[in-house]
DNA sequence: TGCCCTTCTTAACCTACTTCAAGGTACTGA
DNA sequence: TCAGTACCTTGAAGTAGGTTAAGAAGGGCA
């Protein structure tokens, strides 16, 4: 009766109260795996085999154009879900890389296994359907503010949607997530806090 | 029995067989309605009442950013869905607007008739999930395509995703998807097919 | 047929952001 | 304690794409 799996299950139970069975199943399916900094659990041109829970620690979800440059897209902290979901349920390549950046230990489910999880309780169905909602959502502003806005605003948009994960990133990270170079970042963070401390 | 809610019950007959008493309910709670070029069926500010099925003419979606300039999210033609997500599900206002670009007829269904319908048919729901997971990962291939590439390649995406609608297409409207100016976008039409001349 | 109105194109100039290069700062580990 | 490395900042020069303004090219309608 792993701990680690325990947190799944609270982490479940804030929204629906899982049946002993599906609890047993949570337990049996959900493979703990654990990664040091640096390291990858998905590389472009693999299949995503995996939807992870993370448990501790932090990843990063990038691209890699064609002059080599990455692209975060996403970050995953305690309690978030990572994976690609393209590539997951479409049994399709992904174009995607994820990093650890911080040492983590996820809680990693297989397409087959995750959909035992759900026939076994179908509460979990709106769970997850709203988990996606929200993810298709966030997804839906992240292209707002790149179409609509230029840098100095999304920055700000940044600063007040994770404040609270800001001390764990590394501004070169942030850059690249609001969409600019380490270089021009750096400007953009004197530029906003100059501008405050005048008003 | 309106032939118009028997192009959505094709529709959804495509994926799922659908029990008479289901298609009864799709009769009753998807209203038929219809819409002049340049109508407005959603507008910044309101709440967005309605998820609604294309039954023919085209729709497209769209934010003004702080300078009036407007940004095209989305795209919808003959059964494709268009609302706004966030809204609709979540009681808040909408930041988006939808507008009528070619004389259109829609079938509308609010929240709550939409839960009847997917709880009279529970095989609905791994229908919409299953649209629900396709728009997120479309939405998501546009931020890769935003944040990873630059204007003249996300216009050759544009070229090989939807062929089949550029025709019905005003070059301003594809300009403000892809994200540049009418302008720039006519020197880009411009480039790429000199290119692809030469080559 | 001709006119108005919207859309598209072209060109000159402008700006937000990138690139490149260099120096500063701060962890990390022996 | 010090060196090595990764990270951050600054500035100068370059570029992708925006702005403005004007003309060209359709397309609906009297």
């Amino acid at each position: 009766m792993s701990i680690k799996h325990q947190q799944l299950i609270n982490y479940l139970e804030c929204a629906v109260s899982l049946p002993e069975e599906t609890q047993e199943i949570i337990r049996e399916c959900f493979m703990l795996r654990r990664f040091k900094k640096g390291q990858y659990i998905l590389n472009e041109g693999e299949f995503c085999r995996y939807n992870n829970f993370v448990l501790q620690g932090a990843f990063r979800m990038f691209i890699v154009d064609e002059n080599f440059k990455e692209h975060n897209l996403q970050f995953a902290f305690n309690n978030w879900w990572i994976g690609d979901p393209k590539s997951f349920f479409n049994d399709v390549t992904t174009r995607l890389n994820i990093q650890c950046f911080e040492n983590a230990e996820v809680l990693s489910v297989t397409k087959a296994n995750q959909e035992k999880m759900l026939e076994s309780c179908p509460e979990l169905n709106s769970l997850f359907r709203e988990k996606f909602r929200n993810s298709m959502i966030r997804s839906y502003d992240r292209i707002l503010s790149l179409i609509g806005s230029n840098a100095q605003s999304r920055y700000k948009d940044f600063l007040e949607t994770y404040p609270q994960y800001l001390h764990r990133l590394p501004n070169q990270y942030i850059a690249s997530y609001i969409g600019v170079t380490p270089e021009f970042f750096s400007k953009l963070k004197k530029e906003y806090w100059q501008q405050s401390k005048a008003s």
